[in-house]
Order: structure tokens, then sequence, then C-alpha cells
DNA sequence: ATTATCTATAGATCTATAGATAATGC
DNA sequence: ATTATCTATAGATCTATAGATAATGC
């Protein structure tokens, strides 16, 4: 299927050449950058194509318009963080709550470098706010499988529950790591330490792993 | 002193009148509910005097531009939180950690049917950040008063940092109760919970007040 | 006489398209 | 022959202003 289906108003075309290849992925690593400095509304087709060595017209080729490029950068961005969260599902048997809240609660701002515009899409003020839920949902997904991993007496609805909390936590942290001006230079240990003290409550009750090294500092 | 200082470019004028006095509050309170729910770029001048049943001439008689729309109306937000973290701080004396935790979570929630533009106000990717940051530390000085007076062995700096991570708890109930899908069900009580155990933990330790409901069920 | 309101529009962007020109690869 | 790139611009908004008209209150 082509997509483009040619119903009048040529439509966007598939790069089928290497350069048009390499073109695509200038004009999103250019969207992406862009995006995420000045957020979704504010940065320009026209902006994009300038920054990527590009003009309009070669961005129109390839995406039939601004909502097109958000949606791509959207799916780039999924794909990565879902491959994280499948990582983490497997590794998430042997850790503690503490170890597993200190892992997830920085893991944005790991990830952050290669989903840069991720914040920006999220926050952006479009119609088409269905991919955005799906971002969501896989999100939390995945934290909620690595909570039942590492807790496997938690039930599936509280888990879900207790991952909205932490994909918060996840957000706010990455916040405070972008900011200039982190609020407070203690504020992000301070975050963590919610964090870690909250996962140690609604993990650690359930029985746990073979080796015992959460010496609960919650005093 | 006129603020409009005669220097060519018919500037915005003060009304004068009680009739223009009304026409700047049903301005501002269109812009307002409108910025609300659209955001703040999303949000035309022509909207706004719409909504407000005037033209766009009388909204350019009383505001320059557009940022001076947002400007007032988050000084009039400041003046409603200011007063509300001015009452709280005459009653933390009387509360234990966890009461100031509930207090506070929803303390957002609660305000926000008078300050609606707020959060659109907050993130609005606008040249102008000093009032931004103004209001923001308002908000952290204002927590941070209400934790010292709960918590007398707390030191400023350790407070600030506190603040800053119950200041992002407070605007993420607010998102949630916002929220047409509140992420699941459950998360609210969740992030109430989590925000009750850290501020029992954080706050707890140090000496407290004469009555002693702190069954801290920290675990 | 001053203050407030209205209409109309200039000027600045920005999205998206048309159509000509250049580069690529079977 | 197909794919990619470029220039130029139509059309849609939106901000902001000018200038005429109406309402108010000393």
């Amino acid at each position: 299927m082509n997509s483009t289906s040619s119903r009048g108003k040529r439509a966007a075309l598939q790069p089928r050449r290497a350069v048009g290849r390499q073109r695509v992925a200038e004009l999103l690593a250019a969207a992406s950058d862009l995006m995420a400095e000045h957020g979704y509304e504010a940065t320009t087709m026209a902006e994009i194509a300038s920054k990527a060595g590009a003009k309009i017209g070669s961005l129109y080729r390839f995406f039939p318009n601004k909502e097109a490029v958000g949606e791509a950068l959207l799916q780039q961005h999924m794909a990565i963080v879902h491959d994280e969260y499948e990582a983490l599902e497997k590794r998430a048997a042997d850790l503690s709550p503490e170890e597993l809240a200190d892992i997830l609660i920085d893991l944005l701002a790991v990830l952050y470098p290669r989903v840069k515009s991720l914040p920006a899409l999220m926050e952006a003020h479009t119609d088409r706010t269905e991919i955005r839920d799906r971002s969501r949902q896989q999100a939390l997904a995945g934290i909620s499988a690595a909570l039942r991993v590492c807790a496997p007496g938690l039930d599936e609805q509280t888990a879900g529950d207790i991952a909205a909390v932490v994909l918060n936590n996840m957000k706010v942290m990455l916040g405070m790591t972008l900011k200039d001006a982190p609020t407070t230079p203690g504020a992000p240990d301070e975050l963590r330490r919610m964090n870690r003290l909250y996962l140690s409550a609604r993990l650690g009750p359930c029985q746990r792993k073979q080796m015992a090294k959460n010496s609960t500092k919650t005093r």
C-alpha cells in the first residue's frame, strides 16, 4: 500500500533513494531539536527545513503537514522507549524496590538525548490525541510490568495506579535535570528519596527476592 | 504616573469609568477561561474579545498586547495563591505532617476554579520568564514556610528542597483531577499516599506538636 | 471634554501547493 | 524515467493600529 493512493492533492511520498532517506532522517532530527527547544507549536516548517539544510518544498515532499512530522517523531520515540522498558523488565526480577526506584527515576533523563522532543510532543495542544494516549499507555504498561516482576504479589490494578504516580515522578525528574534553574540544588535528591521511600513501602511488604539487600533506610 | 507616558504608539489605558473596569474584568475572565482550555499561545486576541462580548478594539484599548493580558492574569492569580499560603501558614502549627501533606496535595485543585489559567500561563513558551519565576518562587516560599512551622527543626535549605518536590506533587494532583482520563481511577489516592508518606518521613523525625497523632504508617 | 466602543485594515507570519529544474539509477 | 530539490506564491490567520462614532459624567 502506497499510503498516497493518488487522490488529487499531491500527497507526501516515501523516500525511495538513499539520499531521500538521509534527508528524512535529517529533517526529523532537526524537527526534534527545534521542538525540544521551542515547543511543538512554536516550531515552523520553514525552520525545520532550514535547520536540516533543506528547503520547505523538500520537507513537504515527505511530510504532508506539520502533524505528520510530530507523529513520525513520536513513533520513533515510542520505539526507543519501548525497548528500554523491555530491557528493564528482564532485569527487574533481580532488583530490590529501592534499586528499581532509582533506575526508574532516572530513566527519562537517561533516555532524553535520544527522545528530545518527547516532552514537547506530549504537551502539544494538538487535535490528534490518540498517539499521545498510546505513548502514555505504553509507558504505564512498561513501568507496571517492571513493578510486578519486582513484586510478584502486586495485583494488576494497583500496579497501574502506582505506575501512574511513578511516571509523573520520572517526568518531574526530567524537568529538574533539563531546566537551567533546577528549582534548588537539593531538589533532585529529595525527589529520588521520595520515590525510593514510596516504592519501598508499596512493593516491600510483599514477598521478595533471594538476596535481601534492602537495608530500609526508611527509618 | 500614567504608565502611558505619551510616546507615540497610542498606548493602552487604565479604565477610568465603572463600565471600563467592568469590561476589563470581563476581558480577563474570558481570557482566563480560553487560555485554560486551549493554552496561552492558541488563544487569540479576537477570541478573548468575542467571548467577553467586546470587539478587538476595546481589548487593545486596555491591554497593549497579548503578553499584557497574560501578565495581568498571572498577577491576579498570584495574589489569590499568596493569600492561601498565608492562611495555611497560620494553621500549620496545629497540623501533623500527614494532615499538612493532605492539605497541600489538594491545594491547587481547591484553588483551581479561581486561577484557571495558572497552569497554561506557567507552561507558556513566552519570552518574559520573570513573572513566572516570581510566581514559582512565591509558591515555594509559601510551602516552605508551612513546612517549617509544622516542623520547626527543619533547616531552611532542606525545607526549600522538600517544598520543590511537594509543589510538583501538587501540580500532578491538579493534572489528575482536571484531565478527562485521570490515568487510572486509583492514581490520585496513590499520589496522596506517596505525598503523606514522604512528608511524614521528612518532617516526622523532628520534634513535634503537643498532640502526637502521627502513628507513622511508614511501614 | 473625556472615556469607551466600533469598523476596517495594514503588516507580519505560516502552512501548504504548484510547477520548473536538477540529480539519480535501471 | 523516476525521484528529489528548488523558487515563488496563494491563502489563511493573527497581532496591532488608525480613525470614526457613541456613551458618560463634570
